[in-house]
DNA sequence: CGCTTGTTTGCAAGCGTGTGCAAAGCTTGC
DNA sequence: GCAAGCTTTGCACACGCTTGCAAACAAGCG
């Protein structure tokens, strides 16, 4: 097998019998071609198996149709999710994603950007890390569009996707209440995420408010391994909470699964646990887990939506989004 | 702020005060520089924000950099796994992913190989689906390299990576058997997917082989409801079986919860089972499954080598990997 | 038929980069 | 001091495409 290069649009114009913008306008939609000749390039076309160059395009635009994801831990459910619900409405939105991996840690986010203006993408979407300030304003003076999804950052510029972490963690606090639960304690991981400590603050604010006993204890990775330990922690108090919220649905996952298997706990009858994020596990029948929805679908949908407004010019004002967690009940808090 | 456009080397080499090609040159690992000059270059680079426009490198040389993961089901463990994997191996290799759903049904398999091509990616792993093979010829024809995994396909140029699924499915019956099980089931999905089939297969093979009473059901899509659906349609025969292999974890996680919290089964008591992928959740307290793992990380590396072989024509015939999934024990199936 | 208006079409100038080729510069050895 | 050899540098072309511009053409109208 030759080695033979892609067909170019010169070679679909020649078998054509048509120029070469021709072909070039067939493709380009809402261009200037009669019937008659887009029917002969696209006939050419067909024949010969040409795909237009979308290197070379890029090149003339100056849009490439690429957007960047800058994601850590791939793997986990709920960025997994997201993922899908991104790839998907980019898809439809004619955009192609460039998913960059930032799993490797000193200063990825910042490699990955550069990696990012490098192929000339129309747009970043950061779902893990935070970027340097500089070069954050290096993509927005160049035109590049950038989205930070539960990310919280001052600066200007970037379009800013959050939820309202402080108000959930407040919330669960009045379930727990409600369900009869005296001893709160709040299981989080130690990143120090702003929407991981966003839901924390709420939840201790709510609960001292209320005059509730809480505690608070953070180790590790957002993970299932790092919810054992935490249970491990707090199962070994002399006085145990009997309600628990995790910072995420893997962490109440491995703290439900030790407080059962380990410490013979019965849940929700001797303890309550809520979680967030809504991963697929926290539906499954070992778990019934009650827990904060991430709108992953609604946050696919303002990003991209905001990729594709007009480029005219007017910026829309639009600077942050705010949206809510809703609280999604099953079986692992109390009934009232 | 002017969405002035991208800086060019012409605007580097004119501060740096040299040519463009210098610049070109600096940029271009192994090409030929004085150190002054890269000095020079690098600096006014620099200052100015200079990237590569890797767009236009690629429309020179014949290769993009871009590599194509064609996928659906995305936010599925073992998916979102070998995706993690995969991306890692190729940033290490100098490539870019480009990420490729087809969730969406109709034939986007080979829609998301034509935009492969557009991008003139240098090569696509497929991990769903399976393509036209005019599209897959055109695909090699242009010099684009192919990469199937677990898709079984007797088209001649693409890699193809498998594991030994029927031997998997043979030696779960000898543990099944090992542990005094008379009554042996094996719950599919009716996705009829070679790798599938293949673990059905061999398992109904040895059991006959061994004179075991086996059953088959096939129900759904590879999930967590198929598994609890399959369940249903088991343990409400007269005669149930005391073990059952599913093609998939997803299917014995929701089988497992089944039979447990809505049959009152005990496992590995009452029950044996076993899945397949060893996903993450197959460790947790709550299953414990016994399950073979996919080697994940040698597919990846598997993958990633094939695409980085010396183009110089010598195509090292390898066409087919045969990697062995290994049995990894935990409590699912009683100890002899 | 001539004039005006609107639609197609080809030409050619870019877009930002890599690279062969030859000129230029530097080093070395006699 | 000069020829030979090696390294560095600039020129100019190519890559495949889009698009402004003007020429060509078709159509409508008096």
């Amino acid at each position: 097998m030759p080695p033979k290069d892609f067909i170019s649009a010169l070679e679909v114009a020649q078998r054509a019998g048509v120029s070469r913008s021709a072909v070039s306008r067939t493709f380009t939609p809402g261009a200037s071609v009669s019937a008659e000749t887009r029917r002969k390039v696209t006939d050419a076309a067909e024949a010969l198996g040409y795909h237009v160059n979308e290197l070379a395009r890029g090149l003339m635009r100056s849009h490439s149709g690429i957007v960047c994801l800058i994601v850590s831990d791939v793997a986990t459910p709920y960025r997994s999710a997201l993922l899908r619900e991104l790839t998907g409405k980019l898809q439809n939105a004619g955009k192609v994603a460039m998913l960059i991996n930032t799993d490797r840690s000193d200063g990825s986010v910042d490699r990955a950007l550069s990696q990012a203006i490098r192929y000339r993408a129309d747009a970043s979407i950061i779902l893990s890390g935070l970027p340097d300030a500089s070069i954050v304003r290096l993509c927005l003076r160049n035109g590049q569009r950038l989205v930070l999804i539960n990310r919280d950052d001052d600066e200007p510029g970037p379009l800013k996707i959050n939820l309202d972490d402080f108000e959930a963690g407040e919330r669960i606090v009045t379930a727990f209440a409600r369900a009869g639960c005296k001893s709160l304690a709040f299981a989080n991981s130690d990143a120090g995420t702003p929407s991981l400590m966003g839901r924390e603050r709420g939840f201790v604010a709510a609960a001292t408010r209320c005059g509730l006993e809480v505690s608070v204890e953070r180790y590790g990775w957002t993970g299932y391994e790092a919810g054992r330990v935490l249970a491990q922690r707090f199962l070994t108090r002399s006085r145990r909470p009997d309600a628990v919220f995790c910072a995420t649905d893997l962490l109440a996952c491995g703290f439900m699964d030790a407080a059962r298997h380990q410490f013979g706990i019965s849940v929700p009858d001797q303890m309550c646990i809520a979680g967030f994020d809504d991963i697929e596990q926290a539906s499954w029948l070992s778990y019934g887990l009650t827990t904060f929805a991430q709108p992953v679908a609604e946050i696919a949908a303002k990003a991209v939506g905001w990729l594709s407004v007009d480029d005219n010019g007017n910026d829309n004002g639009l600077q942050s989004v705010r949206l809510t967690a809703e609280l999604v009940w099953r079986t692992s808090i109390r009934a009232a």
